[in-house]
DNA sequence: GTTAGCACTCAACTCATTAGAGTGCTAACA
DNA sequence: TGTTAGCACTCTAATGAGTTGAGTGCTAAC
């Protein structure tokens, strides 16, 4: 059977119709709502259609129809490509585009979280955001200061000016100049090198040149290398979890509890963010719809996912969680703002 | 009316027997499991007068009776009162105090997650701990470095090796010499105090010692002193706040909505540790009973929160939140448990 | 191909009934 | 005077019958 013009018009407008009022829609609401004009009779045998291809479903015998995951899919694909369209003919009108409110924080941790916040204030669902991150870490700039006598802290700063400590413990105390030995060492290997290609030779390289007094250095040498390699864990903030409360499909124990964990633990958000990150090479914005979702807790969920971009080869992920029943449009123009503002804002201001 | 000897044996029955059943308690249950062998009627009289003394509630007309606030405070405090005799008594048998399996972690991070995560499996509450905190922070270390030309980092390190970092811009370039004095100056000037120490008067008086670049000198002392006063979040670690799902009690939208908002947002529960901290004078363990809660979204919860000593003058605070039918009892010993586990682990082993 | 019409289905609601747990009170007892 | 047996009463929770109404599927006519 083949999806024709007519049924693609009903489908759409049940699912719209369901997104607007949740409940199973009948065929007597879209014979009347339409511009169709077809009679009630006709939509039903449509609709007998439509189940049998799969967009909708039948709750039970004597129930309207409500969209399946495929009927969903449909929909937002139809969404997303007007949009698109709608936004090529909005480059021009660059205005109206400050809507979401979002000052510009001093710390970038702060301004992540009011992200976050305003995502899931503006939309009613859940939000998170994950702090952004590089695709390629070079180092920038390596320091290693006296503190006591036997400790030294080791100071890193990659590119995009992030920044690690490490103490390090050292068993004898080292000298004033042996220090600064070690740290023109460190500094002109390592400089601007990609974490993922400092190797072990290169290590082994470093100790030899050291010289004389190779064990202190080795040891300090391997405790910053080891910090340098210590993969920080991805920080991603969340808000408005409680929103899932407002939707009595996900609002029981099981449901509501399964997503409360995801949110807690943060394990399965940076599954995600690392499954958006590796699509984003696509387009913007990803809608996972129910069982499409790469996240076990959230299958009775919608996930719509964007990266966004800092600066060249900094991305971050930006989600929102909410029923599949999902207001896609609201969704997904608020995230598409936001990420162009945080784009902007970015290119603007490089602190 | 008295609270005498037969009613609270009485009481202490009804509530024993509601927190392991969950049901309201009535009359005939009490009769029957007492070693008090008195009738039923004798009982119904008795728990009237209960009912008057406020120590036990009537949901309805023809049901049994639950404990009310007071009541749970009743059999709480009697329970504390035994404990603290218990703990002394054992004081001899040192062992079986490892029940718990946490393994010292490398990062201070690591092991508050692992704690808070112990805590909530095996009680089955919702479980929270902060990371500690210095009631007198003294600094210990400053350095700068230049890293670029007009770009400075400063590591700024806490008693309890705490670092702190920040970057200063600078508008001008500035000279090694310059630099090598400045770094003395914060130091000499700054080492052993306190930060709550650090008035206004001391940074001008750095700027005024600071001669002739008085201008970039002033700048990065500004930024500095900015960055060392800038109080960090309390960081608050959170596990199983799915569990009070388990509750039917807690687990209605409204209440697991507000309970969720607490644990996401964090603002509560810093409230929550400072409210623990400023009483932990007092008793090491305390026990909130719903309308007792210092926070708001916690009134139909319990809350035991208790204060862990890291080392003279560093304490964090470690939190129960799950409702008033608590299995006290548990939740009292696990929590000595790992307050003595996690001071005497500290004790050892400095990080 | 479309539509009117009708019999049928099913969830959701209402209402009455019942069962059972538990109480409060009274009168008798030790 | 405190304790107890006994009984009438109360109230929830569970059960089941009956009703309503939205919506379907199918057939026959247009």
């Amino acid at each position: 059977m083949e999806l024709d013009d007519r049924k693609k018009k009903i489908l759409l407008a049940i699912i719209k119709t369901y997104l607007e009022t949740g409940e199973p829609v009948g065929s007597r609401t879209i014979s009347k709502i339409e511009g169709l004009s077809l009679s009630s009779a006709t939509i039903r045998n449509e609709m007998a259609d439509l189940v049998d291809m799969g967009y909708i479903l039948q709750p039970h015998t004597s129930a309207g129809r409500i969209p399946s995951d495929k009927g969903y899919r449909f929909y937002v694909d139809q969404l997303m490509a007007e949009k698109e369209q709608e936004i090529e003919e909005r480059e021009r009108e660059t205005d109206e585009m400050k809507g979401l409110l979002i000052e510009k924080a001093d710390k970038m941790e702060r301004l992540l979280k009011q992200v976050a916040r305003s995502l899931s204030v503006n939309t009613n669902y859940a939000a998170m955001i994950s702090a952004p991150r590089y695709n390629v870490n070079r180092l920038k700039f390596i320091q290693l200061s006296r503190m006591e006598e036997r400790r030294i802290v080791a100071v890193i700063v990659v590119e995009g000016n992030m920044i690690k400590n490490q103490i390090i413990d050292i068993d004898e105390p080292i000298d004033d100049e042996t220090l600064l030995k070690l740290n023109m060492l460190l500094n002109t290997t390592l400089n601007g090198m990609a974490i993922e290609d400092i190797s072990l030779s290169i290590i082994a390289k470093m100790k030899r040149q050291a010289g004389d007094q190779a064990g202190i250095i080795a040891e300090v040498i391997d405790a910053v290398a080891e910090s340098i390699k210590a993969d920080e864990e991805l920080e991603i903030y969340t808000s408005g979890a409680n929103n899932i409360f407002k939707y009595p499909e996900l609002a029981d124990n099981q449901k509501a509890s399964e997503i409360i964990t995801a949110f807690e633990e943060k394990k399965q958000l940076t599954d995600l963010v690392y499954e958006t990150l590796s699509h984003s090479d696509e387009k913007g914005i990803q809608v996972y719809i129910g069982e499409e979702s790469p996240v076990e807790n959230m299958k009775d969920c919608s996930v719509v996912t964007a990266t966004y971009e800092l600066d060249e080869g900094i991305h971050g992920t930006i989600g929102i969680i909410g029923p599949k029943r999902m207001n896609y449009d609201k969704v997904l123009s608020t995230i598409k703002k936001l990420t162009t503002e945080l784009d902007t804002m970015f290119k603007k201001t490089q602190t």
